[in-house]
DNA sequence: TAGTGGTCTAGACCACTTC
DNA sequence: AAGTGGTCTAGACCACTAT
């Protein structure tokens, strides 16, 4: 409970480790609050903005969260939702539910959409790529925000060919039964396969506000592109909150 | 090139958007340096620990990185490597050689593994359930870093069941041309198929030590575990940085 | 030697929460 | 009213880098 001045660790770095031990040994437990700035200052004999980098590291690393004027508590393990081909592999048979309103309903969470926009735009190099299209060309773009249990956690754009959803529900708010994947099987386009790839990194300040995430969460970044037996139909990008989301696939190896 | 003391967003808030604008518009590219601290001092008419925390809110961010004595540079877009299903269907007629492996030598990169560890261990619980046995039985395990390019891009453990594994090269530090997967099928264990699990989060510090992570890049936890067609032969985890990987998965629909 | 980031001291005021 | 985190001021010294 004090600096150890010969110790080569800084005395914010001192701090910010005994903080962390006793988060790990259970000492301190998730939604527990941390000794304030105050607290600190005083125990360990230190500056005010001492205290305050060791709790900002702690922050940075995803493992307090802190609430003005209230203090600073340790991060609960979030309510996890599993994506990937395990839950795809259910999707005709569960009458085309995407993977998370499956996962929420079977955990008896509350699912809901909410469509951030529906527009025409000409496509960006990167959604002209996966979709094979030229760039430019004219694709409709649904944006939309998932939300389970009153917290956002997702931010999702799908990309059509504008031949492949004019005049279907797909460009209206409301996509009917089944969704999306539904209304293009009805017009015949067969889904065949899917390709996702998934990078991370730290969210932007807008992705940030748009998922209410905290310091410390980093996000992923997804792209699935759905084909037929011959080409893509839709590009769909998510940013997904990284602490509420595990990734799952199986796959064979070839003979 | 002034704060605005009307505007709602705090002084640190404004450099830091006034930065991070910059940096996306390509005033500032990868590579080069920031104004420094004392720039900042001058220009903004602000004491330097605002100048440090608007500086700071970017390092959380990922975007750029700083060296002591040299300045604050935005981040490159590091050599990104792709793993997962497209990888691993190669891995029979490229004789047994990991994705990333592969991935390395496709692109000309120097690629090492560094062995951490051998041993003998009781399973922890995640390992005994996805390795389908009874936890606290011995298991041996391979722990080991990966490097591309001499930079370390991924901690992995490798754990087996004991029998399978004894008096074999997979218990020493070379296992041999292909690797510990072609000397468990030359017991006749013929691997069938794979399941990955991913999540994401900000590294602990160990992990950013042995990463070599700078500060705003998270990581992956990947877990993969190989089947034969009818049970679990080996369980991997691995630690991986996330600027340097993507994740990629193609896989069927059923009928 | 001059410039850089890293860290620390020692206060101050604000908005918000809890009692 | 007391306590909390959020932000800012105005310095200081250190280790490291570049010239």
């Amino acid at each position: 409970m004090a600096i150890n001045r010969n110790d080569p660790r800084s005395p914010s770095r001192q701090i910010a480790d005994d903080l962390r031990t006793a988060i790990r040994d259970g000492e301190i437990k998730p939604g527990e609050r941390l000794p304030s700035e105050r607290d600190l200052v005083d125990r360990y004999g230190i500056a005010p903005q001492t205290a305050r980098q060791a709790v900002a590291a702690l922050k940075t690393e995803g493992l307090v969260d802190s609430r003005a004027g209230r203090g600073v508590f340790v991060r609960k393990p979030p309510a996890v939702v599993q994506v990937g081909s395990d839950r795809y592999a259910r999707w005709r048979r569960d009458g085309g539910k995407g993977p998370l309103q499956l996962e929420a309903e079977e955990r008896g969470l509350a699912w809901r959409q909410e469509i951030l926009g529906l527009s025409t735009e000409p496509a960006a190099d990167w959604v002209a790529k996966r979709l094979d299209v030229s760039p430019g060309i004219k694709v409709f773009v649904r944006r939309r925000r998932t939300w389970i249990d009153d917290s956002p956690i997702q931010l999702a754009d799908s990309y059509y060919r504008l031949h492949d959803v004019w005049r279907s529900p797909i460009m209206e708010k409301d996509t009917g039964p089944g969704g999306a994947y539904a209304r293009l099987e009805e017009r015949g386009l067969r889904l065949k396969r899917f390709r996702e790839e998934i990078t991370i990194r730290m969210p932007t300040p807008e992705e940030a506000t748009g998922l209410q995430l905290g310091p410390g969460i980093p996000i992923a970044e997804l792209y699935r592109i759905a084909y037929t037996d011959e080409r893509p139909l839709e590009v769909f990008r998510a940013i997904m909150s990284g602490d509420s989301h595990t990734f799952a696939y199986d796959f064979d190896l070839p003979e």
